[in-house]
DNA sequence: CTTGACCCTGGACCGTGCTCCCGGATATAG
DNA sequence: CTATATCCGGGAGCACGGTCCAGGGTCAAG
């Protein structure tokens, strides 16, 4: 079986050379084995984890929940992927919810700006100034506190 | 009017002192007066300025955008600081498109993770994990020892 | 055997966003 | 006036996720 140099499996994973070494260092991915020279040699399964490690990524998790992500998949504690899953959707619904009220915030603001005249007659300049009527809040309701002003 | 120390400041903001002093070095949030001591003074448009800071920062967005959000709001062009806004607004919503793919990816793991049986079966591992016809082992690479040759 | 591409380790460095500590000055309550 | 809480500036340190040398060693083709 072909097995990869680091170069080759790093640009197979589309990743630097160093940041396979980073992972390394960091727990995340071993080479399968070394050459007597210490040249690391990756098989499929090892480029295959390159490529978790990377869209773990893009779904929003940080290098250490991917380590434990990784970790539990060696105990084989499926329910526990699931529910680390889980927490991970959660999250990610919060922060779309909170994005959806500050981008409707941002369109309320730009609707309201007549994009021209005096900077007075601006709201997004007053909103973002802190000063004068308080126009469209681009806060989130939840960042709001009854024990506010 | 009552003026707040950076002491009070932060604590109605819920930050570290250090961290508005932080936020006042990169150029974020300049105090009101200064006392003949050197004593920061703010008012509430620098409590609400702070505030703003923090919401957007739960939203993503990084210091520096953060920054150029708030420039917006000392320049005169009406019509650039609308574009500027405008162009936030884009930016927000390409964050939206993202997030819920990550949503709409995690989800899609979730359900179809039966939460028992066989690390195999869990798509969480197995879809992410590539193609490969079986699981990769999953090993930490500090648990991994080379041992041949 | 030589050449050039590749790889090795170890460590420095980067940008971001804080957080802490220091020695000294200042404010404020009793 | 004193005690003590707060504040000052400057600088160090930290965690993250890399990125980039330096000063070698190794591999494969010609």
């Amino acid at each position: 079986m072909e097995t990869l140099g680091i170069g080759a499996l790093a640009q197979r994973a589309g990743v630097r050379i160093d940041t396979v070494r980073y992972y390394e260092r960091s727990g995340l991915l071993a080479p399968k084995t070394r050459l007597q020279s210490g040249y690391r040699r990756y098989g499929s399964a090892e480029l295959a984890r390159l490529r978790f490690i990377r869209r773990a990524q893009t779904l929003g998790f940080s290098l250490k929940e991917i380590r434990e992500l990784l970790t539990l998949s060696k105990g084989r504690d499926v329910a526990r992927v699931k529910r680390a899953a889980q927490a991970k959707l959660a999250d990610v619904e919060q922060r779309i919810a909170a994005l959806q009220r500050m981008r409707d915030g941002l369109a309320t603001l730009v609707a309201a700006c007549p994009g021209h005249g005096e900077p007075t007659d601006c709201p997004i300049l007053r909103a973002l100034g802190g000063e004068g009527p308080e126009l469209p809040d681009l806060a989130p309701a939840a960042a709001r506190r009854p024990a506010d002003h």
